[in-house]
Formats: structure tokens, sequence, C-alpha cells
DNA sequence: ACCACAGTGGACCCGGCGGTCCAGAAAATC
DNA sequence: GATTTTCTGGACCGCCGGGTCCACTGTGGT
């Protein structure tokens, strides 16, 4: 399947507007036809650049919202090398699921997980970027001397992403931001003791 | 509606069969053709007890395994009044996660929560009573002197909430249980310090 | 013994959704 | 400008799953 540039742009609109779409409905309950409205496209084209059907076409979404997840926190997550950048990236992270409410990009993904083999992975990737820059954060800050050396730098980076991943889930179940920002504020907290 | 004993026998039975399958496969993707079979029943059965269909009967299985999830944790959830006994509570936590694998109850409820409005409601219950067993817990020990008064209670016990949701979402999605793990040492080593 | 109502089984209906197919428009290649 | 390939639209199909219906079988009360 080779595509030429109107092609490129065409798939990209149907990803793009399928990854709008899912974010702020149901994933579980979205059909190709809505995907086809939305976009502006036709059965047949959805087909046409995604020969699998529905489930190459929620991988590439997923795909896609994947790599905004972590753009969207930079620069912060990469240069955490203070208190006061450890502090902007919180806010960041904060403001940008205060925005979204209860819809989260991420649960769409997860929620593929169980069906498609690929999504595990494109999630599994993710998550791993995401400790990874967060670890290096804290050893950072560990050489810097602002951190406990005694501090496990990569198991407080995992305690960081299911602290992160568990209140957004609280977000999206009942609307409360609380959680999200009781984890990110306690293990900070702990960084700092 | 008047239940006799066999009716009631029988509703029971369809609610557990429909939690035990449900607790094992991805829920989305569930039928109620697939439980009327686990459950040895029949169409007719299912609607005379759950008139309002699949909606209903995944609500009584929700409120169903809702209350298993506290009910797992005790007696170590409603008396942490010493290290050891957070200790035990953390253990029985990653040991129920760790039997259960991939395949979370409360996984379950959680995609359902966007769907049916009765949901949200049986989550956020769980999770408040989850998390107040936790506080009562932190107070306690607080009086007890074993942890620093000037640590949020509240706070706190929140973020144990997201960090085990995290934990187990992680653990549903990658298979591995070293983020909960993470998430429970790394709040409790707070508690201590 | 009878009757009323709970319990049970399963055939059936119908709408929705993923997926197929093909014909025609646009565009690249020569 | 002819031909080949890509792109687009939409009619159509088949299956699956939730829900309905009704006939039949217990069962408990009087």
């Amino acid at each position: 399947m080779a595509l030429t540039a109107k092609g490129r742009a065409t798939r990209q609109r149907i990803i793009e507007g399928a990854a709008a779409y899912l974010r702020s409905d149901d994933p579980a309950g979205v059909t190709l036809d809505d995907i086809r409205a939305i976009t502006g496209t036709s059965k047949g084209q959805i087909f046409h650049y995604f020969p699998d059907g529905k489930e190459e076409l929620f991988l590439a979404v997923a795909r896609f919202e994947a790599d905004r997840v972590l753009d969207d926190q930079q620069p912060h997550l990469g240069a955490l090398t203070s208190w006061a950048a450890w502090d902007r990236w919180r806010d960041s992270v904060i403001a940008r699921y205060h925005a979204q409410g209860r819809n989260c990009p991420l649960g769409a993904l997860m929620s593929q997980v169980g069906s498609t083999p690929g999504a595990a992975e494109v999630v599994s990737s993710l998550l791993n970027r995401w400790q990874f820059h967060v670890r290096e954060g804290i050893e950072e800050m560990q050489e810097a001397g602002l951190v406990r050396p005694g501090v496990d730098a990569g198991r407080v980076a995992a305690a960081f992403i299911a602290g992160i991943q568990g209140g957004v889930q609280v977000l999206r179940s009942t609307g409360s931001i609380d959680h999200l920002e009781a984890a990110l504020d306690t293990l900070i907290d702990h960084l700092r003791s």
C-alpha cells in the first residue's frame, strides 16, 4: 500500500478524528460508523487505510495518544533537576487532567488491552518511558545532593507511575482530582524528607 | 416480584457465576448468552430476575464484587494499629492481586462506569470505604505516637488508594506486580519516616 | 384436589455493527 | 493523453447479541 500525500493526510485525519472522538466518549461503544461520520470519510477509506479494520485503527490511535501523553508533560518531565521543576511538572500533570476531566486517552487504551494484543505493548512502552524520565529526575536530584541517597529511585519512580495512574482512574470514576493531587504531593514530600 | 427460596438461590447463582466469568475474561466482550451457559440457566430466567437486563445484572455483580474486595483484606484492613499490622495488610493486598493476576474485578466495574450511571456510585462508595479504613489506621498510629503528627492522614490515605488502584491497573496492563509493591512500600516508608 | 403464581426453557425477533465489494473520480507515471 | 494505481463513496451482507414472548413445569397455600 503506497500512500500519496493526499492519502497520508486522509489517514492522519482518520486517526486524529477517531482519537478526539474516543477521548470524549465511552471507547467500548464507539463504532466505525461514528468515526466515519466524524472524520467525513467513508467505510471504503477506513478499510483502505486500515485493512485489518477496527483493531488496526484503534491501535494506530493508541500509538498516537500514547505519544501525546508524554509530549504534554514536556518540557517539565525531561528536566526534573530542581524542586521548582518538580512542582512545575506536578502542576502540568494536574492541569492536564483537570482540563480533560473524566475523559482519559489512556483509559481508552487500557480498556483495549484485554482485547487486542498489540495494545498491551503500546501501554507498556508508554509506562516505561514515563517511569524512566521520573527515575532520571530522582537520580539527578540525588547527584545534586537534593534527595537523600538512600532513596531507591527505581522504586519511587514506579510508585509515581502507580500513583498517577490510580489518581487518573479515580478521577475517571468519581470526577474528583483529589487523589491525583494527593498521590503526587505525598510522593514529592517523600522525596523532600 | 416475590422470590421463593429457590428463586433467591437461582438469582444468586446467576450473580456469582457471572461474577466469576467477568473476573476471568474481558468484561466488554461478555454476552448474556455466555452467562446463561456458565450458570446453566436460560434467557427467561435472566430477564425474570433482572428485568432491566444486562445493565441491572452487571450492577448486581458490581455490588457483589465490591463487597468482596474489602472483605478479602479483612481482618487486616480494619485494624492497622501497628507496623506489623500494616505489613500484614500490605502482604494480603499483594497476595490477593498476585493470585488474581491480570484479572481484576474492580477493573470490570471501572470499565462499566462510563456506560451505566449506577456503577459510578458503586465504585465511589467502595473507594470511600477503603480510604476511610486506611485513614483510620493512620490516625490511630498517630495517636499511638508511631506516626509523625504532621502527616495529613486524609491526604496520605488518598495517595494509598491512588497507588493501589494504579498498581493494579499496571498489573492488568503489563502483568507485573512491581508497581503495586512499590506504591505500597514507598507510602508505608513515608509513614515510617 | 385445585389454583394461582413463581420458576424455567428456548424459539424468535430485530437492530446495529464490522466487514465486503465494486464502480467511479482523482492523480501519478510514462 | 493513455494507462495504471490510488482514493473515495456508499450500497450491501451476515452475524451476533440484547431483549421479547409464550408455553410448560414446579410448588406452596387452602
